[in-house]
DNA sequence: GTCTATACCCAGATAGAC
DNA sequence: GTCTATCTGGGTATAGAC
C-alpha cells in the first residue's frame, strides 16, 4: 500500500478510537487492528503512540488557526464576526471530530504534547480572536458591558466545542445554522418577547 | 486509622487524581501513594478500581438527584425554576470537583458502570427536570418558540457542566450569582438594549 | 489494617526474517 | 513494508506475614 496512504489510515483510525475511550485506554493494537496491520508496522510510520497523538492535533490546531486568521483578516463588525467563528469551530469540530474530542476532553495532556512540539502559541491565536472580537462587542456598544467578557468567551467555547457531542449537521441543519442559532440565543436571548 | 475515615479518604483523594488526568491513566498505586499506604492496602476496603469509581459516581449522582427533587416539588415558575437548577448544577460540580469531571469527560465509560450498579434511572431524573422546566416556559409564552427546546437543554448543560474548568466561586463570586449570569445571558442575550 | 512480596497480564516498543 | 517473535516495564490484583 501507498505510503502516505497508510499513514493517513493510521490517523484516521486512531482518532476514531482516541474520541471513544481515551488515550491512555487506546492501546496502539487497537488501532493497528482496525488499520488491519500488526502493531509493529505501526512503528515505521511513527515512533510512539505520543507521536500519532501530537500530528493528529497538529493538522487541526493548524487548519483551524487558518481559518480563524482568513476570519480576522475580513475585519468584519463584533457580532458577524462572532456568527463566523462559531461556523468555523462547528465546523472545523465536524471535520476533525476526534481530533476535538480529545483536545477537549484531554487538555491538559494535549497542552504538554504540543508545547513539546513547539505549537502553543498557535494553538492560542484563536483565543485570541475570540478575546478581540467580544472586546470590540462591548467596546462599540453592540454587547452589553454589566456581564464579564471573559464569562461570556468561556460559555460560547464551554458550547461550540462540546456542541458534536449532540449536533449533526445534515442537508437541512448546516453548522452555519447552529452557528446562527447558538449566536441568536447568546446575543438576543430566549425571552419571548413576542407576545 | 478509623475505617470510615481511611474510605472517605481514598475516594477524595481518587478523585482528584480522575479529575486532572483520566480513569485509565491513573494507577492503583498513584492513589495508593497518595493516601499514604500502599497498593495492597486499598483493596480491603474497594474491591477494584472501578468499584472506587462506581462510588464516586453513587455519591454524586445521588446527591444531585435529591436536590432536583427537592426542587422540582416547590413548583416555581420555569425562568425561576431554571436558574435554581443551574445554581444546584455548579454547586455540585464545586462540591463534587472529581466526580463531576469524570462524570462528564468519560460519559461513555461512566454510563457503563451505572448500569452495571442499577442508578441508569437515577441519573436521568436530573435531564427529565430540565426539559420539563423549558418546555413549561415555551408553553406559558415566557421562552421564544423559535429555538428548539432540545438545542437550549444541551447548551445549557455544556455552559453548566464544565463551568468548573473557569470559574472559582468566592465571597463576592458565588455559584447563585453565576447561575444567575449564566440564566441572563440565555434568557435576555448580550445586546445592549440600553443605548 | 497494613506491609512485603509477588503472580499474572498486557502495554509500548524493538529486532530480524521475509 | 509487513510479519513474527519477543523484550521490558508497569499495571491490577492477590497472598500471607505481622
Amino acid at each position: 500500500m501507498d505510503p502516505q496512504e497508510r499513514r493517513r489510515q493510521i490517523l484516521d483510525r486512531s482518532a476514531e478510537i482516541f474520541a471513544e475511550k481515551s488515550i491512555a485506554a487506546t492501546t496502539i493494537r487497537q488501532i493497528a487492528d482496525a488499520v488491519g496491520v500488526y502493531s509493529g508496522a505501526l512503528y515505521h510510520y511513527f515512533p510512539s503512540k505520543d507521536a500519532i497523538v501530537t500530528e493528529l492535533i497538529r493538522e487541526y490546531i493548524e487548519d483551524l488557526t487558518a481559518r480563524c486568521r482568513d476570519l480576522v483578516a475580513r475585519s468584519l463588525p463584533p457580532i458577524e464576526r462572532m456568527e463566523a467563528l462559531a461556523t468555523i469551530a462547528l465546523e472545523t469540530s465536524a471535520e476533525y471530530h476526534g481530533a476535538t474530542a480529545i483536545w477537549r476532553r484531554e487538555h491538559h495532556y494535549m497542552r504538554k504534547l504540543l508545547i513539546a512540539a513547539d505549537m502553543a502559541d498557535t494553538a492560542d491565536e484563536m483565543e485570541e480572536a475570540w478575546r478581540v472580537a467580544i472586546a470590540e462587542g462591548v467596546a462599540d456598544g453592540s454587547l452589553r458591558d454589566d456581564v464579564d467578557p471573559h464569562t461570556l468567551q468561556e460559555m460560547l467555547y464551554d458550547v461550540l466545542w462540546h456542541a458534536s457531542r449532540w449536533y449533526t449537521a445534515g442537508p437541512e441543519h448546516t453548522h452555519a445554522d447552529l452557528a446562527a442559532t447558538i449566536v441568536t440565543v447568546f446575543v438576543d436571548g430566549m425571552r419571548n418577547r413576542a407576545r
